[in-house]
DNA sequence: CAAACCCTT
DNA sequence: CGGGCAAGGGTTTGC
């Protein structure tokens, strides 16, 4: 099997300055014990490892200049002089750089006479002629001259994390000239930093200009004569010799006499004893541990357990078990609902019994053993789990433990859902990802060998055993063990039982309006053409912007890191300039109702003609839930053509209706609670309109009749402001007004709900004190770059901070009003079902006949879910579709 | 696979 | 100085 070959190539002299340079200002804390500057080398670690990451090579090599002398400074005496000495503390890590690629298991090379560049090159050329991908990687954008279609050069940009690719079409974009034009360019303007002249007063803008106009130096020179006499045409004249030299230095060699063959090139990973060696040498701790896990993965890789198949004859073995135990059904696809069912494993720390039969699971002896809720069983996953589970007719019970809730709410950042991932992430490393088992992408599969399936079952198993006792009491030190026992637990089967239960979608009403949609963007599509003149993809920013910003020459509001921005802002902006705007934005709004809802709802319906979502819950970062395949926590509701996608929800019997209860203002009243503000509860105590409320506060109105909509508008765009965590700037976009107003809204904001700001301040403070903030019910989120240097990423954590308190608490109390809800509608025996949660909303299906009782149930489970300062609030409706819902 | 765009609370 | 409100998912392009 031949796979793609993919050769990484690094310009290694310029990614080494750039490491270098990177961790500058801490060079004195990067010494090993022998006074050695390391700084260079840990940060090209760092920066060698996110490529690899990105790019994940066949092949690797970096390259390095041999010396300070090359053909070019043959040509050209001045040709990089005055450029000043590289530094003796990066000087001295040059040899153990080499050393660390070596370990790494990385080719690096030098070639006397030319530099890294011709090294790159040649290489480059050579491998493509032998149909390789190839990337380059370098600080240097004059190696962007090497693009081609199989070639991409990415240019690291602001320090070193982040890469800007370039192809030939973004050369084009950003110079509007082909890569091989770039020594054309560098001839006419020269080059300061390699300090070599091109022509007098030629910098890149006139460069440009010549090579659109005459599409080379060499047509330009010999079409020179017929300029019109100038000051430019004489300097060209002048320096004829000059720019040409410039160009012959500018231009990098693709046959430089490099002593390699690409098969040397291949990579094959680290070479582990090494490293190790290597990182002991540079005092490399954090490295050296990473190592070590690594290590300790593959040893246990190595080491197989010693497990027991189950067969129908053999299966008192598990009817004779006493204690609590691990279990686990495996499936090799995301979604649940429909994944193939490859096989099971029950165990603990000692015994392991496996099966890929699941059909076993239904014998008598094991449904005993899965439906006892006496029976406790520990698992990675209870939702995916116990659905599996009921697609077999089986109802688990006795699941206490769910290592993947457990360690989300450890802390939300652990949001890997492989069992591998999880426990190494824990410290334990006797269990490998699923990834490593089971590849990724369509090469996905079990594997061949049917004891490494079985041996990775059984080391899950394992693993969960060993890992919930620790993860239990680490729940338990952070006052979580109520959260996660009588929350999220109880949650992942009410949450499973939701998805199940699934909503019915009127496939046939989709249809209809697939049809309608279909013919009304064509018609649009049509008009389009004609007043752009020509036909394009109206769905391609890239395309759209051609045809405004080129053809049309509409004014250019905003650009994106590619080219112009066409988004709505832009677009309503340009909305007098021409008629074709109206119709793009009329076709982009029909065109994303078409294809997300229309069309891809329709893909995701089952036989039983529902959907059945998926509840992400161990995923945000604040608590909230998410939903996929599909998702319907995001079906249009504020534009009528998109809202009448609701119409396709139905009830599943036909004297039904759909039933629907969401908090008024959650998020606001928790804050009026958490903040103790006395005039925001009173606010909420005595039933105002909260939006008009604030209106009067910061505009110093005395009486509620002197709002004006547009008042209360902003004072409502200030009210969610304020609870994103506000800054004068973000609200001045988001309601256009100026900063300067802005910011005299939200000081007036805060000098009328003064313990608001108070709480605001105290909750970052406590951010950076403890590291971490938490909502009512103990769910923390850790806030590590709320020291950040770095001005955007400190400001992000510092919104964070207060954002997450009040977005997470919210998350809380309609998760807390779920599981009484459920437990409510069994007691009382109605037929009616929860469906749907849509952050603040939850969305039922029942008889008619019951919609009297829920209208008086679901609010009162609602707002009694926690006791607040002050009283929760809860609107309803209902109707025969989702659509008709209206409080 | 990333970027742009747009849908929700 | 300069940043670019919180939390999400899906589709399309164009590599």
């Amino acid at each position: 099997m031949k796979k793609n070959k993919k050769l990484l190539l690094i310009d290694g002299n310029s990614l080494m300055f750039r490491a270098f340079f990177a961790l500058h200002n801490v060079l004195d804390k990067f010494t090993n014990q022998d006074g050695l500057h390391t700084n260079a080398i840990y940060a090209f670690k760092n920066m060698l490892d996110s490529i690899l990451k990105s790019v994940e090579p066949t092949h690797i090599l970096v390259a390095f200049d041999a010396g300070k002398t090359t053909f070019r400074t043959a040509k050209f005496d001045d040709y990089k002089s005055g450029r000043a000495k590289m530094p003796s503390e990066l000087a001295e890590q040059l040899p153990y750089m080499r050393e660390f690629l070596e370990c790494y298991g990385v080719k690096w090379y030098e070639l006397p006479n030319f530099e890294a560049d011709d090294i790159v090159g040649t290489m480059a050329k050579r491998a493509e002629a032998e149909g390789f991908k190839v990337t380059i990687v370098t600080g240097d954008r004059d190696l962007t001259q090497l693009t081609t279609a199989n070639t991409t050069v990415a240019v690291t940009v602001k320090g070193v994390n982040q890469l800007e690719t370039y192809t030939p079409e973004h050369v084009q974009e950003k110079l509007g000239i082909t890569p091989a034009q770039i020594v054309d360019m560098k001839g006419l303007m020269g080059d300061t930093s390699d300090n070599y002249p091109g022509v007098t007063k030629v910098g890149e803008k006139t460069a440009l200009k010549l090579l659109a106009e005459y599409g080379s130096m060499a047509n330009l020179y010999d079409h020179v004569d017929e300029m019109k006499k100038s000051k430019l045409k004489e300097n060209l004249i002048n320096d004829k010799d000059q720019a040409f030299m410039s160009r012959d230095l500018a231009q990098i060699k693709t046959d430089a006499p490099v002593e390699l063959a690409l098969e040397d090139l291949a990579y094959n990973g680290v070479n582990l004893e090494a490293l190790t060696a290597f990182y002991k040498a540079m005092d490399f701790n954090a490295f050296l541990s990473q190592l070590n896990v690594t290590e300790a993965v593959a040893e246990t890789a190595a080491k197989a357990l010693d497990y027991q198949i189950l067969t129908k004859d053999n299966l008192q073995l598990i009817t004779a078990l006493t204690g609590p135990q691990s279990f686990t059904i495996e499936m090799l696809d995301d979604n649940y609902h429909t994944a193939q069912l490859d096989g099971f494993v029950i165990g603990d720390d000692q015994h392991w019994y496996v099966s890929n039969d699941v059909t076993l699971l239904q014998t008598p002896e094991l449904t005993a053993f899965l439906e006892n809720s006496e029976k406790t069983k520990y698992v990675f996953d209870l939702k995916r789990t116990y659905v599996a589970l009921n697609r077999l007719n089986i109802k688990l019970a006795g699941a206490t433990f769910d290592l993947l809730l457990a360690s989300y709410l450890l802390n939300t950042n652990n949001n890997s859902n492989d069992l591998g991932d999880v426990a190494q992430l824990h410290g334990y490393t006797g269990v490998q990802t699923d990834e490593a088992i089971y590849g990724k992408g369509a090469k996905r599969a079990l594997p061949e060998d049917q004891a490494v399936y079985f041996d990775h079952l059984a080391k899950k198993a394992k693993a969960v055993f060993e890992l919930r006792q620790q993860l239990m009491k680490e729940l338990d030190a952070h006052q979580q063990t109520d959260l996660f026992q009588n929350l999220e637990m109880p949650l992942a089967l009410v949450l499973a039982d939701m998805e199940i239960a699934g909503i019915t979608v009127d496939a046939q009403r989709l249809v209809k309006m697939q049809g309608e949609f279909k013919t009304r963007l064509a018609a649009i599509e049509t008009e389009i053409y004609t007043i752009a003149g020509t036909e394009f993809n109206i769905n391609s920013p890239k395309q759209l912007s051609q045809i405004l910003f080129e053809k049309l020459q509409l004014p250019v509001i905003k650009k994106t890191k590619t080219g112009y921005s066409t988004s709505v802002e832009v677009l309503e902006k340009l909305r007098t300039a021409s008629p074709i705007i109206d119709q793009i934005l009329n076709y982009r709004q029909i065109s994303k109702i078409q294809s997300t809802y229309v069309t891809g709802l329709l893909k995701q319906i089952h036989p039983d003609h529902k959907v059945h979502t998926r509840y992400m819950q161990t995923l945000t970062q604040t608590g909230r839930l998410s939903s996929v395949d599909p998702n319907l926590q995001n079906i249009p509701v504020r534009i009528e053509e998109g809202r009448q996608i609701r119409q396709a929800f139905v009830p599943r019997h036909p004297d039904w209706e759909i039933f629907s209860s969401d908090y008024s203002q959650v998020e606001l009243r928790v804050l009026a609670h958490i903040s103790g503000d006395k005039n925001m509860q009173a606010a909420f105590k005595e039933n105002r309109d909260i939006h008009a409320n604030t209106a009067m506060k910061i505009f110093g109105l005395s009486d509620p009749s002197e709002v004006t909509p547009n008042m209360r508008r902003q004072a409502k765009a200030t009210n969610f402001g304020i609870v994103y965590g506000i800054s004068d700037y973000g609200l001045s976009q988001n309601i256009g007004i100026t900063r300067k107003q802005a910011k005299q809204f939200i000081e007036a904001y805060f000098e009328q709900y003064p313990k608001v700001k108070a709480w605001m301040d105290e909750i970052v403070k406590t951010a950076r004190e403890q590291g971490y903030v938490e909502t009512l019910m103990h769910r923390r989120r850790y806030l590590p770059e709320i020291h950040s240097k770095n001005f955007n990423l400190r400001s992000f954590a510092e919104r964070t901070a207060m954002n997450t308190p009040i977005q997470g608490s919210a998350a809380d109390i309609i998760k807390v009003a779920m599981i009484n809800m459920v437990q409510k509608l069994q007691d009382s025996d109605l037929k009616a079902v929860m469906l749907l949660q849509v952050h603040d909303e939850l969305i039922f299906e029942a008889p008619k006949s019951e919609i009297p009782i829920l209208e008086q149930l679901v609010p009162s489970v609602m707002d009694s879910a926690v006791s607040l300062a002050v009283p929760l609030k809860v609107d309803s409706g209902h109707g025969a579709t989702w659509y008709d819902v209206k409080g």
